[in-house]
DNA sequence: TATAGATATTGACGCTGTCAATTATAATAA
DNA sequence: TTATTATAATTGACAGCGTCAATATCTATA
């Protein structure tokens, strides 16, 4: 007979991970605190040590939601799309640009290394799993002829991270600009894809 | 008569940002606190205060040094090097590769805007500086021809940062390489170069 | 109903950044 | 030379943080 409210909490792990995640929106990775999310669920300050052994276990167990997030967003977006490779992977690139652009802070939380344990059990699966969904594509593109498929690949991840996080810190803000915002990543999607035609793909 | 001691210290501001860029690379960014950089140098505490008001400012001072210090390494390397663009691209993505290589956390740092005030009086001239570079150089090649100089530039520094930011957090570690740790650069420039050809630059 | 295990609270510790008050030094004026 | 002023460093305090140990409370099981 599950009574979903033992004596101050049903799920506090739960409840403890959704203010964590509305801390980073609001305040950044900062804001995040084994404090400020116990005071935000109204629990004493030390109840998420029986959930958390730390902060830092605290924000990988967030960011391993967040990454979870995402799978499914771009699995979902990939069914309403064709088997072209290159229509889904401008789809996959368009779910994580739009990320970025809609939640900054989660994003910026994504890589980093010094307080998110990627190497920890939950994360190792994880980490790796949006520049999987590329490598898929990338693989149906190149199989059977002689091209590098990680140097496409790692190519086309790292211009599509290294912009979204550019524009998070803000460098293409006040640049003259005759392709408008919106319209930027698109460009620059076209752009790669200018780069597999060379690879005759 | 300069006196270069004034009683404990003849430039504590220098020695302070010495003592921050050694716990940079020692602890990376955490590591570098008022209190910390203080006990290094061997002064009270507080002392800081009056020559970096904050941490942050602490930290942003830190950042334009650095900034400076890959500004000078490109010019140097500009130097040695024909006036033909593409090669001028190659040396200064090489350069910047090899920077987030050897110092990576003071490669991350820089993109810090959360501790980082990108918008000080100081930094405002300087954050541009790398992309600047490269600008000049596409502007060189697209000047006449009706190409979007942004779009080129920003792909090229997206691919660029992005590389070197995954690289960091460990993203290309352990996957199957066929082209080496060592040329991987080399073939993403080469491939950027792909794209250049493509607009007929 | 008693007991055991899980879960939350309380209080303490050392650390941090920051501020105010104080002391020490250096440069300048009388 | 001495007195004055501005600069620079010290000391001590404060609240906030993460973490740990000891305690209290609730739940489930025997």
């Amino acid at each position: 007979m599950a009574t979903n409210k033992q004596f101050h909490h049903g799920g506090l792990k739960l409840a403890l991970l959704r203010a964590a995640r509305d801390l980073l929106d609001e305040e950044g990775e900062s804001g995040v605190g084994v404090r400020a999310v116990a005071r935000r669920v109204g629990v004493s300050h030390a109840a998420p040590v029986n959930h958390f052994k730390d902060r830092r276990a605290l924000l990988t167990a967030l960011t391993a939601e967040l990454i979870d997030d995402i799978r499914v967003d771009i699995e979902n977006r990939l069914k309403t799309v064709s088997e072209d490779p290159v229509t889904r992977i401008e789809t996959i690139a368009n779910v994580f640009i739009d990320y970025g652009a809609h939640h900054p802070n989660r994003y910026s939380l994504l890589w980093r290394y010094d307080v998110v344990d990627h190497e920890s059990e939950m994360m190792r699966s994880k980490s790796d799993i949006i520049y999987d969904f590329i490598c898929d594509e990338i693989d149906k593109l190149t199989t059977g002829r002689n091209i590098d498929r990680d140097t496409i690949a790692i190519g086309l991840w790292s211009m599509l991270h290294g912009y979204i996080d550019l524009k998070i810190v803000g460098m293409f803000e006040d640049r003259a600009d005759s392709v408008t915002g919106e319209d930027r990543p698109r460009a620059l999607v076209k752009m790669f894809r200018t780069v597999l035609d060379n690879y005759g793909l």
